[in-house]
DNA sequence: GTCTATAGCCGGATAGAC
DNA sequence: GTCTATCCGGCTATAGAC
């Protein structure tokens, strides 16, 4: 199994939109091997089974993604600026990579121990590392890690309930927009929903 | 197809605790009928075929779960309570049942048309219908719907989390104690990140 | 490294006896 | 309404030629 092949890569990528649309179970190996050209035989000459060639996909999605988040927030000066960073850091990042987000999603929902392990290592570790320090200066009064997934659930949860909040009669189309997004979740974590 | 014989209900309650661990594709028809006690064919009796026994048993999930918001939140007299009602609500309704949970997450993952629409009919929009009133009360500033998501989102996020946080390395098994999480989030919604 | 062919298994669904 | 038996299609994975 040469890993550094050309073929190697195209199979990755091209298995990667797939298990983000339709998940593991709903894409067969003749799928990916029809995207990229080959027969699903040939699938085998670099990954053992499907398990393994899935799990290659997942690291090669995963890997690299964080980069920037301390530089972003080193830049700004001002805590607005961070928090604005912060936030947009995760709107930017999971919300232009459709198929990273729908990726970390049904992992989320399957929870298998290995997989899961990953995305903690590539994924949110990293990002929690780097903000950490970020976060406890935002504000003594919260838990670090608490607050970090309650910013990144305003964020995620916004595009995991888009296909929803479609069908429901409140919405506007303005509302998806990656700079409404952001103002919304930074205005509410600053100044909270303001009881008079 | 008699539907309201003992074994259709008894059939529904088998299949959606497995449905909600392993998904539409990961659990075949043998399953459930071995669950239940009877063999795969006699389904059949009961339901069309795989997708419409599906679609009832999120039906029989989905219904009736609604119930006691508008109640909740018209029993609460001050803003606080009424915010710590609704927060509480979200909490203890999705906090509690494990299965409705699941099958929610895999159905916003999976974002099929005609199952959205069921899970917007039954769950979302009765919701966000009685909420809309007391989200405006609490701030003109925010968008109502967006508003919405945010609050279920800062819930929710936190359950959807959970086994990822587990291997984080600010985790404490106390932040996953639905008092905690309740104050955690209505604290953040009614003082902000508390910038000095 | 890719192909064709195929083994072996599993899952949905039906037929027909009871 | 449930059973046994079975069909059929789809899927992973392997064997072996090129």
């Amino acid at each position: 199994m040469p890993k550094q092949t050309k073929t190697y890569t195209k199979i990755l990528e091209a298995a990667l939109p797939l298990f983000a649309a339709f998940g593991y179970k709903g894409v067969a190996m003749r799928d990916i091997a029809n995207t990229v050209g080959i027969t699903a035989a040939a699938l085998y000459n670099h990954f053992p089974n499907k398990e393994g060639l899935y799990l290659k996909a997942l690291e090669y999605a995963f890997e690299a993604q964080v980069v920037g988040l301390s530089e972003t927030l080193g830049k700004a000066r001002t805590t607005h600026e961070r928090l604005t960073a912060f936030v947009g850091f995760w709107v930017e990042t999971f919300g232009s990579d459709v198929i990273l987000r729908a990726l970390l999603q049904r992992e989320m929902t399957d929870a298998d121990e290995t997989r899961l392990a990953l995305l903690v290592q590539h994924v949110f570790q990293p990002i929690y590392a780097e903000a950490e320090n970020f976060l406890v200066s935002l504000s003594g009064r919260y838990d670090p890690l608490m607050l970090f997934t309650s910013i990144a659930g305003l964020v995620m949860y916004h595009f995991e309930t888009a296909p929803i909040r479609k069908l429901l009669s409140g919405f506007h189309p303005g509302q998806d927009e990656h700079e409404t997004l952001i103002k919304h979740v930074t205005t509410l974590l600053e100044l909270g929903v303001d009881i008079a």
